[in-house]
DNA sequence: ATATGTCTAGACCATTGGTCTAAACAGCCG
DNA sequence: CGGCTGTTTAGACCAATGGTCTAGACATAT
């Protein structure tokens, strides 16, 4: 019976965004900096000045803030529709949509590099996976369904489990990110896009169905 | 001037190997269970019944009692030899003893349970990673060697940068490993034996040269 | 016997994420 | 207005963390 009335999360919810950005920005760049494991609640409020009374108040622990702050990053992101992918009629206008989305997924994740950093920070910690297990949990559903589809038009191999595909690619995915962010700074510029566009390969190499030879 | 005669992991290397089991088999089974960022060394220090000061004596921090306890399990891995593979006369022989050292790796770990948990959470938590951060790039260096290896003899794309490809490989057997490590409770064992053994493919698909199609 | 350096126990420290109390405040009913 | 009720707030407080420090035990060499 004591059950609260209104959650934190919902209480917080209710807040106009200019509120939220008072806790929102400095975990922002807290959660950016650290990670989750590492990033320090402390400073965090205390950088937003408010008292744990009051933060606590909205959030019911670390991790709900992390969520919140990695969710309003994330709506930063648009035009990252999937369904063409999905519509594909054949495997080459699969891959090519395919391809096509990775390539606006890299260049949103290189426009904002704050959401870059806490992409990989929440790739890097398992503890930040498990704050974000219901958002991760979607990602993994529309990749799914994505190599579902592509294995339909017979571009994606049948030939192991797709969520075993699936963590693959994600997992692909996270790496190359991580390896252009660390090389980024000692690249020239041309060379890294010719790169990155070759990088694609690697992504999808292991999907594709296995030489008959 | 008050430098240290000895270091602290000087002292423990001098140390009989049970007198480091003291220290080293409750930490392993701590770093199992929990990880390095989450173990906690008050409880192994409890475990193994030893005071602060006689500990922090042989391991400087945290890190060096990990590095310690890793140390002591890999070693405990035999027959891996990466020879061969550097030695291989052409593709097909290079892609034959790459996979064999795949797969007795992965028996290895089958193996070991306790060697394979702390080698998953050794991959999934960048902390750890920096405390290994020496062992690790000795890792990358063989693989690199393995990798150019591969490209001499034209079993391994060249259109990349190696350490690219090096990430990629360590990435994609860690992702392979963590996924059998989920999957495996709910496989039927010669399921099991016949998807890893498709899954070498994943493994080798990104490093392949491109269709030249 | 004395001096020197090593080793050891555990008190102690700052910091962590999180709880709790007690007061301030708001809205509502009479 | 007075009094009541539920919400919001500040910050003291808590247990646990990794790590340091002091004070003395111990060994060895002179």
């Amino acid at each position: 019976m004591p059950t609260p009335r209104q959650s934190p999360a919902a209480r917080f919810a209710a807040l106009p965004p200019a509120e939220q950005a008072i806790w929102l920005d400095p975990a922002e760049a807290e959660f950016c900096q650290h990670g989750f494991q590492r990033a320090s609640m402390n400073r965090i409020l205390a950088h937003a000045g408010q008292s744990k009374g009051r933060s606590y108040h909205y959030f019911a622990d670390k991790a709900a803030l992390y969520r919140a702050t990695l969710l309003r990053a994330f709506a930063r992101v648009e035009g990252l529709d999937d369904t063409p992918v999905l519509q594909a009629q054949d495997a080459q206008e699969f891959w090519a949509r395919a391809v096509g989305l990775a390539a606006a997924l890299a260049a949103a994740l290189q426009r904002d590099a704050a959401l870059d950093a806490l992409l990989r920070g929440l790739f890097d910690d398992k503890a930040a996976q498990n704050a974000m297990a219901e958002p991760l949990e979607q990602l993994r559903a529309r990749v799914a369904a994505m190599i579902v589809a592509g294995q339909y038009k017979g571009a994606v191999r049948r030939d192991l489990p797709v969520p075993l595909l699936c963590e693959v690619t994600l997992g692909l995915a996270r790496i190359l990110d991580r390896w252009f962010a660390d090389a980024a700074p000692n690249l020239p510029p041309e060379h890294a896009a010719d790169l990155s566009q070759r990088a694609f390969g690697l992504l999808i190499a292991p999907l594709l169905p296995p030489d008959p030879a």
